[in-house]
Parts: structure tokens; sequence; C-alpha cells
DNA sequence: GAAATTTATGGTAACGTTTCCTTAATCGCT
DNA sequence: AGCGATTAAGGAAACGTTACCATAAATTTC
């Protein structure tokens, strides 16, 4: 079933058809009608490959997400998946590890399959002006933006202030009286921005409320790229236990770390929040449900993802890049008490 | 830069080009190696699009999925994306409601994007011998199967014994002297076929050991379709807490159900295990960190993600369908006791 | 050594759209 | 009435591949 057979079951030109399935040009109301119900009846859809073919341009959109287990990205992935697939945009979701320089991965799938645009989902700090420029499509960066000396023009990015958000998370524990406060984190060899910025904001808290850094109270477990964050969390907790018996409380560069953590800790004979206070980062839907609750810095991933849509969708119809910068809300939900 | 320029470049007609490409036909080692260098040296990658339209056929895969923001989907959806894209079948990911009936999600999909394969990850008991027959591509069914009913060579199915293991878990609630078991699991009228079979297993195991059937153990908790497992398992707890007094194990249908159970349970003051028993169903990592880890039946997910794989990839080269039925192993992390 | 087969290569018609270019009818103005 | 503008519709050339067909050289077969 074919524009052909359409049109010739409906007694007119192909490119009529095409007028009337693309809405577009002169089509008087009689002929439309004939069209589109012929077109109903038989359930014509058009052929892609041929429409992609001949537009030269596809509707398909990348997702490349940096660690496609973490339960954060998750709601994300499904309302970018589920939005874009309500305006006719197939999105190809595809996990990126650590170590691969997403941009990378984006040229060679632009290439492999037409894209049309790219949103990145968390990432490195791996981008080069040049490689934006390969690339080439209108690009979205989610949760982590470009390093400052490239030029904003070239990629939208939506984020929360990571460096501000570990700051006040930090200074909220250090608040409670806690001093030796120990920093769980992912390896910092693979340079994902918001590691690093949530790590600065970790020391600046330190530092501006007079706390002198020790790093033997920051700890990361990489192993192979398939260990999630939990398994992660908990051997990082592990360690700076054995290292420091006095530490009081924890923050932690993500909830999934932060949950595997609490098992360390409970697991030692330890208690949350009496014993030891812990603040996640993410606000997914499973630190609410442990127990204790975690307190964590929570990001509006929902609007973000849409946001990220919307940033995309407006390149896509020529518009300019925007950067959108979200607060965080620091989720108080049982995990942190005073120091005793 | 499209085939014909490579061809100009090698001094060669666009068919040769074409033959090394595709590694078909006759071509010398000469012409080979040289059309093959100008290829590498301007980076070609044929379109894509241009081949699905001469071809009528391409190397697309939907992978849908009831439920996508389930954990334990996560992995398998993780390791079948990664294993079609390096075979280069480019995967669609796409959740399904609850309400929605996939087969005929699928069917639409496979007129817009041309599918070549489908991959039903959780599902329905809505199926038809007619559905599948209008679907006409290869099939795969993982975590269900059809009605009985529908020829077995229509589709291929992955999955394990729910009615089984469900029966065997609930024994050894049994077995630890419970007698009053809460059940929860997914709203009946959604007619999952799991759902059922463990419902099923559920009262068997009870009808065997000689205890009554007590509707008022039962319970599920739908809401709106973006409710996720957690809170609807929180509910579900919550009702039964207050229906069952001296109820002391509950199974649930899936972990995340259990998780949020759990979490009710304990926000009610009673202990796990001293005060409930708790068995899930999946083996989610999640379940681990929880405290008390959680017991739970386990599904070899990867093992099962890959079998889909090898199934669907062997169906697109012609061959048979496949039906494969896993064991489950119950886990005892430490959710379950003997009754007081 | 001629015929048959194998190897090697190029030309070209599709695949199913969209879009430009025609052609033609209708309409609104002076 | 005549003319330009608008509305309506169709024909056909692309888009970038692949696969069939044709041709021809090299090789094998009897």
């Amino acid at each position: 079933m074919t524009i052909k057979d359409i049109a010739r079951l409906s007694g007119v030109g192909v490119s009529t058809v095409s007028r009337v399935i693309n809405n577009t040009g002169y089509v008087s109301d009689d002929v439309r009608n004939k069209v589109t119900s012929i077109v109903r009846e038989y359930n014509f859809t058009p052929n892609n490959s041929a429409r992609n073919l001949k537009g030269r341009t596809t509707k398909n959109i990348a997702l490349l997400v940096k660690g496609i287990t973490n339960p954060f990205f998750n709601k994300m992935i499904r309302i970018i998946e589920e939005k874009c697939a309500l305006r006719g945009y197939p999105v190809f979701i595809q996990n990126v590890d650590a170590q691969a320089n997403e941009i990378e991965i984006a040229i060679q799938e632009k290439r492999d399959r037409n894209l049309c645009g790219v949103i990145l989902l968390g990432g490195n700090f791996g981008y080069s002006e040049e490689a934006f420029k390969a690339l080439g499509i209108p690009t979205v960066l989610v949760t982590v933006s470009a390093n400052e000396d490239i030029s904003k023009d070239l990629y939208s990015s939506i984020k929360i202030d990571d460096e501000k958000e570990a700051y006040d998370a930090v200074s909220a524990l250090i608040a409670l009286g806690h001093e030796e406060i120990g920093f769980i984190y992912n390896p910092p060899g693979d340079q994902l921005t918001p590691n690093r910025l949530r790590f600065e904001g970790y020391k600046r808290a330190l530092e501006e409320h007079g706390i002198a850094f020790n790093p033997s109270l920051v700890a990361s477990y990489g192993g192979e790229p398939l260990h999630s964050g939990y398994i992660s969390g908990f051997r990082a907790a592990q360690e700076l236990l054995g290292r420091n018996p006095r530490m009081s409380a924890v923050f932690a560069f993500a909830d999934v770390l932060a949950l595997g953590a609490c098992k360390a800790i409970l697991s030692s004979g330890r208690r949350i929040p009496d014993d030891i206070s812990i603040i996640g980062f993410d606000g997914i839907e499973e630190g609410e449900f442990f127990t204790p609750s975690l307190d964590t810095v929570y990001q509006p991933a929902e609007e973000m993802a849409l946001a990220s849509i919307e940033a995309l969708f407006d390149m896509l119809q020529g518009g300019g890049t925007r950067h959108k910068i979200y607060n965080g809300v620091l989720l108080r939900r049982g995990s942190t008490k005073a120091r005793k």
C-alpha cells in the first residue's frame, strides 16, 4: 500500500495525495475529504524510509545516557521518549559507558541513523568545539554543560548548579555540628563534570566553615563499568568507615551511591541517622522507600526533561540555543541528625 | 558523500562499490582494496534510508516494555539494546502502559518504522492469533507468553514458570509457620499474565497446605498509570495491615511492590522479619541494598535477555520459534523468619 | 580448441516519497 | 471584458541505495 495506490483509489494524482497527507499547498475540500477517507479506510501510513530519503532529513533523535542503569535517569528517559514519540520523533536510546566520549558516539550515530537531533543525558568533560561543529545538529546537554571556552551557541543545556547544591548540602551537615564528613563520588579520572563540580562544592563548604579538607574522607569505587552505583557506594563507604572511625556524616554524589553506602553503614552496626548522617543527590524514588528515607538534593527531573525537549524542538525549528539552570531542593526525610 | 562519489573517486561503477560494501558478488582484490581505502578515507557510511527503502526491510527492532520504570527491566533493556546495536540493529525502546494492548502498538510501530522484529518485555493477556499474524514479523515475548490456544509457531517466548515459582515462595513462608500470608499484586483487571499466574501459585500453595484462601489478604493498588511500583506496594501493604492485624507474612508480585510494602510495614512500627516476613519477586539489585535485604524469587534477567536476542536473530535468519522456560532461584537474604 | 562455466564489472530500473514545474480553472479588479 | 492573482491538480525528476541484467574476460571442461 503506497501513495500511488491511494492516488489511484481516490482518483487523483500522487502529488495531491502527498499534499493532503502533509497539509501543504492547495487542495479542495472535496478532494481532501475523499483522500482522507481512503487513507483511513486502508490504514495507510507513509513509508518513512522514502520520506527520509527524499527529505534528506529524518525525525530521528538520539538520547545518549551516561550510565543508563542509574534510576535517576529512568524517569527522564521515559518522559523524553514519550514526548518525542508523541511529536512523531522516534528516539534511539543508547547507553554510554563512563569512559566513552559520548560526543564521538553521537557523531557516529548521526552518520549511521541520519539523526536530526541529540540529547546527551549526563556526561563528560571531554567536549571540544570541533566535535560540536562536526556533529552539526541541534544538541542538548542535560545535567551537564560543556567547558566554559566553548561557544554557547553550539548547544543548549539544562542543569542545576552542581557546585552550589553540593555546597548547600554539605553546609547543612556542618550546621548540624558535623565536622568529619565523608564524600563519595565517581572515580575522578572519568572527568564527569558534575562529579568534579559537586566535589568542589564539598570542598568549598568545608573551607568556608573553617574545616580542613582531609583526603582520607574522600572515596570512590570504579571497578568494571558494569558496576552499579549501589555496589560502588557500598564499597566506598566501607573504605571510609575503615579509615575514619570518627566520621559522623557522609555526602554522596548520587542517591545510588548514598543508598549503597547506607547498607555498608548499617551492616557495620552503626545507625542512621543516630551515628552517621547521610545526604545523597538526585532525589530518586528509591531513596524515599529505604528505611530511613534518604535526605537528598532533589533535582526536578521531570521539569528538566521537558525543558530539554523544548530546547531541542526549538532548535529544530531554527530557534537559538538556551541555557537553563534549575534549583535543587534539599529534601530532609530522616537520614540526618545533629551530631551527638 | 554518496555511493556515486565513492564510485567516481575509485574509478569504478556504483554497483561495484555496493558489492564491496555489502560483501556480495564478485569483486577482484585490487578493486576491493581501492574502494575500501576510499571509503575509509572519506569516512563514508551508506545512507540507511535509501537502503531500507530499496530493500523493503530495515534493521529496526522495537522493544516494547510494559512499565519501563520497573528496575527489573532496566538491566534487560540495557543488554538487549547493547547487543542489538552491536549487530547493527538499532532498537526503539518504548514504554507501554498497563492498559494498552502492546501488540496493537507493535503493529502500528511496524508500519511507522518499518520494523524487522519485535521484543515484548512483560505484557498482557490480550494476544490474539490474528494480531500475531497481522504483525507478521519475528516476535519474542519475554517474561510472558501468549494464551495456550495460540500457535506456538507465531512467536518465541522466554520466561520462568510464574505459577510454580510463586507456589514455591509461598510454600517457603508456610514452611516457616506462617498462615496469614498477604498477597500484593497488580490490579487484576489488567490481566497481565504473570500477575494472574503468580496469584494462582499463591492460591495453590495455600490450598495444598490446607490453608483457606482469604480474599481480605489480597491487595492491589492501581491508581494512575504513572504510579510506580513502590508507592503501589506501600498503599497495598497499608491496606493489608489495616485489615489483617494478625498477618505475619507477605508475598509480593514484584520486588518494587515488596519494597514499597516494607516501608509501610516498618513505618507502622512492625519489624522485618521479626514481626512480618516478606518475599518479593524478580531479584532486583535494590532489594539487596534495602535493610533488611529482601528475600526474593530471582529471575535470571541477563540470561533471559541474551536468550531473547538469540531467539529473535535466529528467527530473523529464517529459523523457527523457540520457547524457553528458566528456573527462578529463591534468594534468602534476611526478610523472612519463622513465625513467633 | 570450442563450448561452457566462472569471475569481474558497469548500467539502470526500481523502492516510495516530496517538490518543483506545468497547466488550467476560478476569482477579484479596474 | 481583460488581466493578474489565487486556487487546484497532475506529471516527473530527484533522494541514495540495491539487484537484476548485460557484457566481457578469464578459466575450466570435454
